[in-house]
DNA sequence: TTGACCAGCCTTACGTTGTAAGCCACTCTG
DNA sequence: CAGAGTGGCTTACAACGTAAGGCTGGTCAA
């Protein structure tokens, strides 16, 4: 039971919609991973038969742009409550710690943000929003776009990571005829108090690493911006 | 146990083998795309029915993840040719911008690299060199550490971009409606000089840009270093 | 030499997926 | 009241990964 639902007369059955379908998905997504949102488990959720959802969405494709849209909805409605006022660069970090919180909220949004190719409305109004604090803090609209690449993922609060160098730490070691080839990574993790593996976001992308990297780009943007 | 290529009398088959099996994969995704990588069609390439590639690769996920290493090898065949003489920031740099090269002839691989959560030798390798990099250059294991998870999917040469600020640009402007709601991204778009939209890998990360996001990476980790 | 074994191929079959096609029961609108 | 949506449902299909097991030729111990 996934949606709470308004009080109909016994027998009647709320109608489908397009609202409902997503919101539905992401509730699956969100308690047994993307991976269990087919058309037929939305669709039994709902009570419905799988092909009614196609009267609400195109095809499955459409339905995830729905759904990546609708995450990004979430995202925009926490920050657009957060104080612009002040420097730039607090602002702007204090915006995307905050979409961390809401995609920390959705683990398996940030895979299904990559692969989608399709341009989200939300994701693009994020962006503009950015821009739009980046321009008036100082940043030449040049520098503003380059600054859109350089984050990348991180302005929506998440990081790609390919391979995780604590995983050796917490997930028992390295296989030993892999590790004796990796002397360097030994030494490192052997060095690391790898000691908070506490929230991580997918890929080892524990809050800490993330602030590290996400201010090693707002001081050298910031750098960039006063030509210092 | 590898066999030596046995001379074949006319008529008869080359063998399967784990190396031919992933081999193919990876010429089939070059050519078609990643979803083109089916068992059947890996099979078919090869002459042989679908079935008989599971006496060589466990299953699908191992044939991807065999895919994966394989071109991690390649990585790793093309930065072992690199000098590694001299400061570490330029020996870093130039060893990405390879292994970038490298993902420029396989643009599906960054995506699959992605959603691979076993970790691949050779990406492990990749990175233990780095590290090795990184601590002769003057960095503290933890710094290296906390520069690997900086990095992240840009120490292998890409960059996750949910959104590309260019493609109003040159695929054509965004819907109307929407162009209207986002004043800064206009703005921007309108004033910046997005010319080369030429080799991009994927999410229109393109050279230029991938050099400015790294490059703002390893002065700040730098500095770092220097306690600057 | 012979017989057991087995690696490496093939065939068949099953469950799951997305979705095309079409039926039926409503509820509007002319 | 006729006709046209609208939004459900049923049926069916192709493509996928893969379980189960058959055939065949080569290896090796007895």
């Amino acid at each position: 039971m996934v949606t709470a639902e308004p009080a109909l007369t016994p027998g009647q059955r709320l109608p489908l919609s397009r609202e409902r379908v997503l919101r539905t998905a992401v509730a699956i997504a969100d308690e047994h991973g993307i991976e269990a949102v087919t058309m037929r488990r939305v669709g039994d959720e709902l009570g419905a038969e799988a092909m009614s959802l196609y009267h609400h969405v195109a095809n499955k494709n459409d339905l995830l742009d729905g759904v990546v849209d609708l995450v990004a909805q979430e995202i925009n409605d926490v920050v657009d409550g957060l104080d612009t006022s002040g420097p730039w660069q607090p602002v702007v970090r204090a915006r995307i710690l905050a979409a961390r919180q809401v995609l920390l909220r959705h683990r398996w949004a940030p895979g299904l943000l990559a692969t989608r190719s399709a341009l989200s409305p939300h994701v693009v109004l994020y962006h503009d929003r950015l821009v739009g604090l980046l321009h008036g803090g100082g940043f030449s609209y040049d520098l503003a776009h380059h600054a859109l690449h350089a984050l990348g993922s991180r302005a929506l609060g998440f990081s790609q990571e390919l391979f995780d160098p604590g995983a050796g730490a917490s997930a028992g070691p390295l296989p030993a005829e892999l590790a004796a080839a990796v002397p360097s990574l030994v030494a490192m993790l052997s060095e690391v108090a790898h000691d908070d593996p506490g929230a991580t976001l997918g890929w080892c992308d524990d809050q800490t690493e993330f602030e590290f990297g996400l201010d090693l780009l707002l001081d050298g943007l910031d750098r960039r911006r006063t030509g210092s």
